[in-house]
DNA sequence: TCTGGGGTCCTGCTCCTT
DNA sequence: TCTGAAGGAGCAGGACCC
């Protein structure tokens, strides 16, 4: 689709009789993004339904081609279920790093349009394409371009939404999924925006959906017709002031390019519930020394260790400590960690999932450190950095704690 | 049907300090 | 010196997003 939304509904994008001036926000969502550099790297499955996602006994699909799609598969299905629903598909396991590979080529695509590229995540940004209207054109003509772009050098397809907010932008282009562009007038958001479905809201999930269909609401419309006390009472002040505003269009926020991360996690779910105490240790240890490498990968270190704990009811519990000082050394993340889990009082319980996740983030650069008085200047942290040059040099699974040699570690 | 992994944000509560 | 109010930090849990 390339069309634009007007006073009787979505036409053919015709710019001579409507303008884009007011509308530099631009959402690009790349298709079926995974499957997509799956069928790439595998020609042979082309035109073939492809799913991407574990292939473990509680695997999940992660990417579905629209080939795929047709038989009902979406992602966040259990794969079992994917797979009654569409036999013949072609399974690949999640293969990160090229995923990550392709992504920054399109981000490098995005950001020689514009340095106001807001990554939201692998396969999705928005662009702030302002400033670059006397050398590139108006937004739509920046869009057209984009996609022209990212399919002859990537061999990829994508999705564009052109509109003056960010929720709206995010909106048409996945109202012109796949392989499409539309363009919203400034002057026509409230037209696109009512009919919508309640889902179709930034922030409203199954919970939120059930809770304003009480209400009688069904559509974004009817979200915009409710005074905003009746959904500040229902569902709190900051959504339902978020709710109140984006029903009506209204989104101030802008594009951010440099957003600074607020935690750094890793979790695994067991491929079968686990109630041993010596395995959740030695799995929270594996977790936390990930943890710790990812933050002195990103010269970050943090304060607050938080533990998950997932039963094998699906019931979860967290637990969080804030240590004394950052760190970014995995000794200290496990030692915080595995107390939190002694302390919980799971044991003997079975679980399904242990996740660890440092939070409160800094700078490793701006962090003064105060040893402590019995720690001596070179320790684990110094242990930690030679590990990481040695990982660096001859892979991750070269050297790691003897707790865990045991193991095979292909996730690190 | 049976639910991954990486995150962010919000709410309600307790505790501590001023 | 005691007490209560206000505010901030820490903590736990839930909802949501991709």
């Amino acid at each position: 689709m390339r069309g634009a939304v007007t006073a009787s509904g979505i036409e053919p994008l015709d710019l001579t009789t409507v303008s884009d001036e007011d509308c530099p926000i631009l959402h690009i969502d790349m298709d079926a993004f995974f499957a997509g550099v799956e069928e790439l790297k595998h020609p042979w499955a082309r035109g073939r339904p492809v799913i991407v996602g574990g292939t473990g006994g509680r695997g999940v699909v992660a990417s579905a081609n629209y080939a795929a799609r047709r038989f009902g598969v979406h992602s966040a299905m259990p794969m079992s279920r994917a797979l009654r629903a569409c036999p013949d598909a072609v399974v690949f396991p999640p293969d990160g790093a090229s995923y990550r590979r392709v992504s920054a080529a399109v981000m490098d695509i995005l950001r020689s349009v514009t340095p106001e590229v807001e990554p939201l995540s692998l396969d999705e940004a928005f662009l702030d394409v302002s400033g670059a209207r006397r050398r590139l054109g108006g937004p739509v003509r920046v869009a057209t371009l984009i996609r022209e772009r990212i399919r002859t050098e990537q061999r990829l397809t994508c999705s564009v939404g052109v509109a003056s907010t960010k929720f709206v932008a995010k909106l048409a282009s996945t109202h012109c999924k796949p392989d499409g562009l539309l363009f919203v007038p400034a002057r026509h958001v409230r037209a696109f925006l009512h009919p919508l479905p309640l889902g179709a809201l930034w922030g409203v999930g199954d919970k939120t959906e059930q809770t304003l269909a009480r209400l009688g609401l069904r559509t974004i419309g009817d979200v915009a017709a409710t005074p905003p006390e009746t959904l500040r009472r229902e569902l709190g002040v900051a959504l339902g002031d978020r709710l109140a505003a984006l029903s009506q269009g209204r989104d101030e926020r802008r594009v951010v390019t440099d957003a600074p991360d607020k935690s750094i996690g890793a979790e695994e779910t067991f491929a079968e519930d686990v109630a041993d105490a010596g395995r959740i240790g030695r799995e929270l240890l594996r977790l936390s020394e990930k943890v710790a490498r990812r933050l002195r990968a990103t010269g970050q270190v943090g304060r607050t260790v938080v533990v998950k704990l997932r039963r094998d009811d699906f019931t979860t519990i967290t637990r969080s400590r804030t240590l004394p000082d950052y760190t970014d050394v995995g000794r200290e993340i496990s030692a915080t960690a595995r107390s939190l889990y002694a302390a919980a009082g799971l044991d003997g319980a079975r679980l399904r999932l242990v996740g660890v996740r440092v939070e409160g983030l800094r700078a490793a650069a701006g962090v003064h450190r105060q040893l402590a008085l019995d720690e001596p200047e070179s320790g684990w942290r110094d242990a930690e950095r030679v590990m990481d040059l040695v990982a660096r040099r001859f892979g991750p699974a070269a050297l790691r704690p003897a707790v865990l040699a045991e193991r095979d570690e292909d996730d690190v």
